[in-house]
DNA sequence: AACTCGGGGTG
DNA sequence: CACCCAGAGTT
């Protein structure tokens, strides 16, 4: 599984891959603001500030979602010591709808490390880059090949599919041995002069012409070379990665609104506690207090006996694990409050709705959140 | 090796 | 929905 050139290739080969690869870059290639200088001029010498920090925003992010983020990022602060004078929240609000936030901490640390060290000047050492949070072989390839043209290979996403086709890599070159097979084939394929834009021709050749899917082989300009067009696999090259096993899990929520509040219970629906319990303000409705007397008997089963209730069944998806839910929902109404005080259940929790706030979208207890305290939502009596 | 972080884009 | 996205760090 290790790394080596076809038999067919001779030396002249690799070398004619890598001038039209880098003609084609030179005519195709996108106008993305981190390939100009912070004056707007184009052409020059990368800002290894600028690129490290597009490369930090572009992890796991697309370039489009990237690009405003990131003129507003060095606007603000426009070097690694305005970086690292700032306050953690000013550099978070900054990243705030990027998402991965431990991104930005460690960008923020990494700068204050280097402030420390009273280095001013972004370093071409592949030694210091490797030591800062944050800074894996990726971006310690790209930072160093943009900005100081260091020959050090790059493998992402898109470098990744490009020279897994290119070779005709049977087997996921992601995992496994197939992570060192890759890495070797970018490091073999690297010239020794331009190799900050002989890497960014390999991600832009992945992002414009050989895209995961309906790649445009006849826009390549590695068509001649590539052993996956000549099999005819470029679809099938590099598999797919396996969807997540669903794992399924049965949760119970109860909601019962007093007054404008809604205290809100939630456990798997084989254990005997409620786990998580939450006050959310809700606006009254009408009709409340016609249900005091399902209140008292959702009271009495609070207190761990089953319930008998509508059910909703709901797939979410948090991070790459994938749950089906089926919420078994209690709604009702309760006139005077009281009988739910923290106290009455053993290991219940009690969030409130700014810890609430704080889970991520798509979690379990979000989802429920939000379809429990939907207005418009029918209750379910019983 | 599997998992987590978190949305957003696309067909 | 399914699948993907200029990954790194932790378990």
């Amino acid at each position: 599984m290790s790394f080596s050139l076809p038999p067919s290739w001779s030396g002249r080969t690799l070398t004619g891959l890598r001038t039209k690869l880098l003609n084609w870059f030179d005519k195709h290639q996108r106008d993305l603001p981190w390939r100009r200088a912070a004056d707007g001029t184009a052409g020059g010498p990368r800002d290894p500030y600028r690129v490290w920090v597009s490369e930090v925003m572009l992890q796991q992010t697309t370039v489009t979602a990237v690009v405003p983020y990131f003129e507003r990022f060095v606007a603000a602060l426009p070097d690694v010591r305005a970086l690292a004078a700032a306050d953690e929240q000013r550099v978070l609000k900054l990243w705030e709808g990027l998402g991965y936030y431990r991104r930005a901490r460690h960008l923020h640390a990494a700068a204050k490390a280097l402030a420390e060290a009273h280095v001013d000047q972004l370093p071409d050492d592949p030694a210091v880059w490797d030591a800062l949070p944050g800074v894996g072989r990726y971006i310690l390839g790209a930072v160093l090949s943009q900005a100081f043209d260091r020959k050090l290979p790059i493998v992402e996403a898109n470098s990744l599919r490009v020279l897994a086709r290119l070779f005709g890599h049977r087997g996921d070159p992601r995992v496994g041995a197939g992570k060192a097979w890759v890495w070797t084939a970018a490091e073999t394929v690297l010239p020794n002069a331009r190799c900050g834009d002989f890497n960014q021709a390999l991600m832009e050749l992945g992002a414009l012409v050989c895209t995961p899917t309906a790649p445009d082989c006849g826009a390549c300009p590695l068509q001649g070379h590539c052993e996956a067009k000549r099999l005819g696999l470029q679809e099938q090259i590099p598999p797919k990665k396996k969807p997540p096993a669903i794992t399924e899990v049965s949760e119970v929520g109860v909601v019962i609104r007093s007054g404008d509040t809604l205290l809100l219970c939630q456990r798997p629906a084989d254990a005997g506690r409620w786990q998580n319990m939450w006050e959310v303000p809700h606006a009254p409705r009408a009709g409340d207090e016609d249900v005091s007397d399902a209140a008292v008997r959702v009271a009495k089963e609070l207190t761990g006996l089953d319930v008998e209730p509508g059910v909703e069944v709901m797939t979410v998806k948090h991070g790459v694990t994938r749950y089906a839910i089926t919420l078994v929902c209690v709604e009702a109404a309760l006139v005077g409050g009281g009988a739910f005080a923290p106290g009455s259940y053993a290991d219940a929790k009690w969030v409130t709705p700014a810890d609430l706030a704080a889970y991520p979208v798509s979690s379990p207890q979000r989802k429920l959140m939000t379809a429990l305290a939907d207005p418009n939502r029918q209750p379910r009596l019983f």
